[in-house]
RNA sequence: GUCCUCGUAGCUCAGCUGGAUAGAGCAAUGCCCUUCUAAGGCAUCGGUCGGGCGUUCGAAUCGCUCCGAGGACGCCA
């Protein structure tokens, strides 16, 4: 049942002349006592030649559905109240039935979407840059899947490339085996950090760095003995940061050196198609004039980052035949994916429209770029850390007795991080503040969690009484709740079409301030059984959306905090 | 210099395809646990929506322009 569907239908019948269906606007007022919807009629005016206010009242004269409880017109809008008890009635039966299935779809129709996401950099530590593309990238693949798609997630591990001939170089050159043993990725960041101190009085560095990673993509054994070293320790701290995320596991973790042998036949390809060009003895592919070229191959026959992206593109449509790629990467790529994009398209291949560059804003520290390169970059874990220790805290204080505090206060901890990177996706920078983070009040994953967490602490007071609900008298605080949970299908949608995990993020901060309204003006549990009843199922199917919504965004509900 | 993104309350941000007095959270101040989890609720304070011009019945939203911030711009990823 879609209600604006049904009045635009209903009033377009009524205004049958010189009439599209479009020019009907049905729209949610701002302030919800004005009415449920609303339906703005200046534009019609003009095409009926009629004041707004004659046409809103003629079609309220005309409008007759049971669906509607009341009808008003004001100020050239008509404003539409919406039969309370049906629509509570439809949404009880809806939820309770649907459970957390409430809200799925299949726009997606199985078809498949390849995500490439997280990506961290192997030999480096899992900043907290890198968190951005980690849950928005996982958000997306569970709202993707809700609107009915199958979802290929791709960890598109940074494993190469000259970043590593720079750090074996240092390793080398710096190095200390037991170091290294014993604490690999802060000892390698600190080798990466050290070699790009030394290139600001010894630039020639960052010639030993290429030289060092032409050897290794020529096969040099000792170079590749310690990048699979590197790796393999790189995974092992991933695995744990991943493990306290909640995050799943990938689908492939084929990073960019898993495409070392499938880049010959893509410029081959290009060259076949007289695509290549010689230019300062690297090759490139031009592409449009205001847009620099992209470089294919440097001039000493080294990848670069596009070459692998090409092979790693055309693997992927070969392998998943995809119907959507989708790359959750930070906006300063955005030349890169444009030019990602063009090249295959100047191949001749159509799909190149769908490569879409889902990008967003960095995480800045005093209005700067962080920076891996000078050391800068805050550690993941520390920050989880804390606010693991804060949730902690919290516990202790206020609930002691409860039994798994260690487990919760992850789930809280972890919550409150990722939401607070969730809540505003947006492609402007967003500054790094801890403060913030660590705060679990108001607009927050925490807040969430407790609202979802008190609804279950009443859930035992449940009894199966059959309700009739034209006994029920349904107020501002229920109708409000229920009218908000009926749009959340809606929500799941625009979710997915904007690819914006934040759309579900507001609306469960919406819901749960809602449901906190309606706790803390009524009384849920007194001696009318059925009141009870109703309250209780209300609060009931507000918990499966909310945590529904958790579950979208990656955040866990414990059912205790 | 060229291109891209952005500029809404002291701070962090919402504001759907232009629509009715611009909304939250934090911070500040004052209330509410002899009622179900106070990580909660209520109230007050706080804005010439960066400036200007234009399109429109109507602009935070669209267009132009100026100012400001950040980013990208051939051998990094």
């Amino acid at each position: 049942m879609n209600l604006k569907q049904v009045i635009k239908d209903d009033i377009y019948n009524i205004l049958t002349d010189h009439l599209n269906r479009d020019d009907i606007l049905v729209e949610s007022p701002k302030d919800r006592k004005m009415a449920d919807y609303a339906v703005p009629c200046f534009s019609l005016a003009k095409i009926l030649r009629k004041s707004p206010n004659d046409i809103a009242q003629m079609i309220k004269d005309n409008l007759d559905n049971e669906l509607y409880e009341n009808v008003e017109v004001v100020n050239g809008y008509l404003n539409i109240f919406i039969n309370k008890k049906i629509i509570t009635e439809y949404i009880i039966n809806k939820i309770t039935v649907d459970k957390s299935k409430y809200g799925s779809n299949n726009f997606g129709n199985n078809k498949t979407i390849v995500i490439d996401y997280s990506s961290p950099n192997i030999a480096k530590p899992f900043g907290v840059g890198h968190l951005r593309t980690t849950v928005i990238g996982n958000a997306l693949k569970n709202i993707c899947e809700k609107n009915g798609y199958k979802v290929i997630s791709i960890n598109h591990l940074g494993d190469w490339g000259t970043q590593f001939g720079k750090l074996i170089y240092a390793y080398k050159k710096w190095g200390n085996e037991e170091l290294v043993r014993q604490n690999p990725i802060d000892e390698l960041g600190k080798l990466y950090v050290k070699f790009h101190k030394e290139i600001e009085n010894n630039p020639a560095l960052e010639d030993e760095g290429r030289k060092c990673f032409k050897n290794l993509e020529d096969g040099d054994s000792e170079s590749l003995k310690l990048w699979d070293w590197f790796k393999e320790e790189s995974l092992k701290e991933f695995a744990k940061t991943y493990d306290l995320l909640g995050i799943n596991k990938f689908d492939s973790y084929a990073g960019e050196a898993f495409y070392n042998d499938k880049m010959d036949s893509v410029i081959d390809e290009l060259d076949a198609k007289k695509l290549l060009e010689f230019s300062d003895g690297a090759y490139v592919v031009r592409l449009t004039d205001d847009m620099p070229p992209a470089l294919i191959k440097r001039s000493d026959g080294a990848t670069l980052y596009i070459t692998r992206d090409l092979a790693a593109a055309f693997y992927r449509k070969k392998n998943y035949n995809f119907d959507e790629a989708l790359y959750v990467v930070g906006n300063e790529q955005t030349l890169h994916f444009t030019q990602l994009k063009l090249v295959i398209e100047k191949m001749g291949y159509d799909w190149s429209k769908d490569i879409k560059h889902i990008s967003f804003g960095m995480v800045l520290q005093d209005g700067k770029k962080m920076s891996t390169r000078h050391g800068k970059s805050i550690k993941l874990h520390e920050v989880l850390d804390e606010a693991i220790e804060l949730a902690n805290k919290y516990i202790k204080d206020r609930s002691p007795e409860l039994e798994n505090s260690d487990e919760v206060s992850r789930q809280v901890g972890v919550g409150a991080v990722i939401f607070n990177d969730l809540k505003n996706y947006r492609t402007s920078d967003i500054e790094f503040n801890l403060e913030e983070i660590l705060k679990f009040e108001g607009e927050t994953g925490p807040y969430i969690q407790y609202t979802n967490a008190r609804i279950n602490s009443l859930l035992k007071h449940k009894q199966s009484i059959n309700i009739d609900y034209n006994k029920i008298k349904i107020n501002e605080f229920t109708w409000n709740l229920v009218f908000k949970l009926y749009s959340f299908p809606e929500i799941v949608m625009r979710a997915k079409e904007k690819y914006d995990p934040s759309e579900i993020a507001t609306y469960i901060i919406d819901l749960a301030q809602d449901f906190n309204k309606f706790y803390a003006n009524e009384k849920i549990i007194d001696n009318d059984k059925e009141a009870t009843e109703f309250r209780l199922i209300i609060s009931e199917i507000v918990a499966i959306v909310l945590e529904e919504g958790m579950r979208l965004l990656g955040i866990e509900a414990p059912k205790k905090m």
